[in-house]
DNA sequence: GCCAGATAAATAATCGATTTTTTTAATATA
DNA sequence: TATATTAAAAAAATCGATTATTTATCTGGC
């Protein structure tokens, strides 16, 4: 009877996957800890057999190290991890960035305006952080959704994911916020002129910039608590 | 007292993963399928657990698709996707081998001309088709091994896989592989030559060629038995 | 004959307990 | 004191059985 489709009704272990992978990329475990799998049981009150699940899910994605007969930890953060992660991203996703520009339609200039909108209504309200985040990936992810290369895509969300590590690291930032909004203005509109050429110049700013907060995040950290755990 | 250290001591799980990541890649399983769980732990005499975590892995790694409460299957092949799968790994492949021609040293140089002869012996020997397929896909890693990401090592590593469902699709052809070869060879050479361009020119020509094979197999093969199972 | 709903069988997901391996702690030895 | 050996504890991996969900089959009403 309900006209909505369930696209896949969710089990244990998809659930606790999705909460596990917000938790990486938002910081909630230490860099480089060993993960109890029992205090997780306990703490997420799931089963030991969907959380191993996730917990390989996630190791195969690249959030979670998995060493055999010594179970999982997070990956360390490192500058030259940061490096790579961030030029990679930017070549992934400034060839999508070009080809979505090349292929994308009305509907998905529709979509960005929209994208760009609600991530703006968002910046309003300071206080719904995980949403303003939510919304973010969102935004890029509209960014280069129409670059027709599904592998290309997936490439970018998980690159984005381990940027996020870092970018997420300290408190959050409104100046910087606010310039790298504008940002996304400008490519909105870069992108409804079609101009490839100015459009991947300031998709490389803006990663850049993106790119020089987490960096200073990062280096900031150490110096801090070792986690918000 | 064992001087050699276990880099990972295997687990079941561990097995057949690699197991199945082979079989899969290999076609041992028709595209489309839908996997029988209890099947599988009979035909493998493994677990139910280790299995169902080898099966999650591989799914988030992007040889099964996983849906929800109705699990495993094996994803189907299409003219489209191997079309994006080539170009994403043409472009991602064309980007490593730059960077490894810029980075590599002479150890670089060393393991190059020795993959390349090894890869070459390999093939007058008919008969050990896979050992030749190991040592096919060990060449191409260490071509872009030096490139200083680890990402993109990794996204080539899985478009390898990905590629491979469909040129592993038909019988091997003596004729084609001659080609090659030849190829592989030339590429070594403006490797040491700190050549760039004509390197990434021979590496396109060569991705090309090699998906005009896999493009050519998957098009004969719905005609012929639905796979080799 | 064909469809809706109920029932049965098959399959997926999960639980609880067991086995195996690693890590920690304790003890003995040089 | 440092190192090696052994024993105990903890943790990881796996097993066997149970529960929940889907898929196939059957049945009666139209």
């Amino acid at each position: 009877m309900n006209q909505y489709i369930q696209p896949s009704a969710s089990t244990a272990s998809s659930r606790i996957y999705d909460t596990l992978r917000k938790d990486l990329v938002n910081g909630r475990f230490a860099a480089g800890e060993k993960l109890a799998i029992n205090a997780l049981k306990e703490q997420y009150q799931v089963g030991l057999s969907p959380l191993r699940e996730a917990l390989n899910k996630l190791a195969a994605y690249g959030l979670l190290l998995q060493e055999n007969q010594r179970g999982f930890r997070v990956p360390t953060l490192s500058h030259r991890e940061l490096d790579d992660i961030a030029q990679t991203r930017l070549s992934l996703e400034s060839m999508a960035f070009e080809q979505a520009i090349a292929h994308g339609d009305a509907a998905w200039e529709a979509e960005l305006l929209a994208a760009e909108h609600r991530l703006k209504c968002a910046d309003m309200t300071l206080d719904k952080d995980d949403e303003w985040e939510r919304l973010h990936t969102q935004f890029h992810r509209t960014l280069v959704a129409p670059c027709g290369s599904v592998w290309l895509l997936r490439f970018i969300e998980q690159l984005h994911d381990q940027f996020d590590r870092y970018r997420r690291l300290g408190p959050k930032m409104p100046v910087i916020r606010q310039e790298l909004d504008q940002q996304h203005h400008e490519l909105v509109e870069l992108a409804l002129k079609r101009d490839v050429k100015a459009a991947r110049k300031l998709l490389d700013e803006h990663i850049r910039k993106s790119y020089d907060v987490a960096l200073q995040r990062f280096t900031q950290h150490g110096e801090g608590a070792p986690n918000q755990c």
